[in-house]
Formats: structure tokens, sequence, C-alpha cells
DNA sequence: AACGAAACCTGCGCGC
DNA sequence: TGCGCGCAGGTTTCGT
């Protein structure tokens, strides 16, 4: 379910209720869900208080007292708030339990998240976070221009390329690239300055405007911890093959796009 | 460096 | 009803 409005969302609830609860244990059904030594990280985590609740692109940085829990929900993660007395569900594959008896349950029906557990003294420049580019919103225009005229790439797939700009993934930038009128098959290094510029600002409100939203639910008939989106009201192209362009009624064209589903307006975007 | 395909997984909707 | 295929809000890897 993520990008980074969904994964904003999710921070922002998970924070308001986990605040300040002190890990009492760790269960974990599919250990290859961690990045590390089951053992080692379960020892490593209990007895630790969750300090903050923070994001860097789709990332969700669990601040604890010694260490950073990173967290990708890549496709379908999830997390459900639950007491520790409801029976544990087919796909949830990690479950924290606190003091209070309240449990954090990681729920995700492909199993492709991860976790990651790092000191907090260098877990922003190792990997996972270390490769993660700035969101839109502190990119400036100069030199995103730079970055792209050195690359012969689609717009969509740069805009996809989480070590280029974070925080976009296949609907945002549809939504983006609809709203900045390019279409997405155009080369990065053919762009110009001013387009660049036009990208990075509709990817900004597109954004911003998503998160304010709640993000878009779609497909997920379960929204996690009660949280459903209200932006996918908003989209204009993404899913819409078919429907009239919201601008010259053409029809919404669905093509790939560097493996991707991609909604296009034809006449539009150029 | 760039591209496509495959991999990691499971479930759903569609056409036959 | 059942089967096979394509598809899914992500990312990495591998071969060309």
């Amino acid at each position: 379910m993520p990008e980074l409005p969904e994964v904003e969302t999710v921070r922002r609830t998970l924070k308001e209720v986990l605040m300040s609860k002190t890990i009492k244990r760790v269960s974990l059904f599919y250990p290859k869900l961690v990045q590390h030594d089951p053992q080692w990280f379960s020892n490593q985590i209990c007895h630790q208080t969750i300090r903050d609740i923070k994001r860097k692109g789709k990332h969700l940085i669990f601040i604890l007292d010694h260490d950073a829990m990173l967290i990708h929900l890549r496709m379908e993660g999830k997390f459900f708030i639950k007491d520790d007395s409801c029976p544990i569900l087919k796909h949830e594959h990690i479950v924290f339990t606190f003091e209070s008896g309240q449990e954090l349950r990681y729920h995700d029906v492909r199993k492709f998240g991860t976790i990651h557990l790092h000191a907090l003294e260098n877990y922003e420049s190792i990997p996972p976070l270390s490769k993660i580019a700035p969101e839109p919103k502190d990119i400036d225009v100069q030199s995103f221009y730079q970055l792209l005229v050195k690359k012969q790439i689609t717009i969509k797939q740069a805009l996809l390329d989480q070590t280029l700009i974070s925080g976009l993934g296949n609907i945002y930038v549809d939504e983006t690239l609809f709203k900045s009128r390019i279409h997405p098959t155009r080369k990065t290094n053919q762009l110009s300055y001013e387009e660049v510029k036009i990208i990075l600002k509709s990817a900004n409100e597109v954004l911003q405007k998503a998160v304010e939203l709640g993000g878009t639910t779609i497909r997920s008939y379960t929204s996690s911890l009660g949280v459903t989106g209200r932006f996918q009201n908003q989209l204009h192209v993404h899913m819409k093959k078919g429907e009239p362009c919201p601008i010259c009624q053409t029809p919404i064209i669905k093509m790939k796009v560097g493996g991707r589903g991609t909604y296009v307006c034809p006449e539009c975007q150029t």
C-alpha cells in the first residue's frame, strides 16, 4: 500500500498510539522479513521503548532507546494494533507485544516487506537509508535537472528511482506527469529546465494533497489501522483506462513503461 | 549505462 | 465450476 502519502499517514497514526510504549516481546512468524539473525534481533529490541516514529521516503523509522528499526512496506505491508488476546491471522508475520498488552502486528500478504535494525549512531549513513534521495519538497530544480540531463532513461523511470528522488511510486508518478502535461516516455536528457521545474512542482502538489487526504486507498479492502485514504477520488489518470481525460475528454490509455502499468492522456501529455 | 526479464510472494479478476 | 494467465501502490538482481 505504500507511497509517501500512505506511509506518512501510517506514521502519524502509529506515533499517536505507540509513543513511549515499551516492547516486551517479539514474535516472528516469517523470519525472512527481518534482515538479521532472528534471535539477535529479538534480544536486541526487547525492553526498548519507542521514542519517536519518523519517515524517510517510503521507509518508516522507529526510534528506540539505542536503535532505529527501519520498516519498508513494499507492496502490501500494513500495520494493525490489536489486543494480545486476538488470534494471530494468516498474514501477520511479526508481532510486537507491549507491556500494556497491546500489540503492533505487521500484515503482508506478499511478504515483500523488510525490517532492518541499526544503531542510532549510524543508521542514516548505511543502507538502506543511505541510498535514499531527498523528497520532491527538498530537491532544488537546478540539482535535479543536472542529475536528469546526465541520464538517458524515461522520466517515469527516473521518478520511480528512489536514489534520484524519493517518495513517489506508480500512482503518484502517473498523476504528477499528467499534471505536468509530460509524457512518461520522454527521455530525461531531453527535458528542458522549465519542464523539470514543472515536474518537481507538480510532484510536490500531488504529494501534499494526498498527505492531506490520508493517502490513496485502492484495491485494499482492509485498510490498516482503520485508516482509509481519500485521494483516490482525486486521481485523474491512474486506473482510468478508457475514461475521458478531465481536460480534453480524450480516452485515457494504458501502456507499459519500464515494466510498470502506466496511464496517460495521449492528447494532453507530450 | 540502459533495457528487459526474472525474482521475491500471494490473491484476485478475467476469459475460455 | 475450474484453469490458466495477467496483474498488483516495490525493489533488487542478472543477463544482454
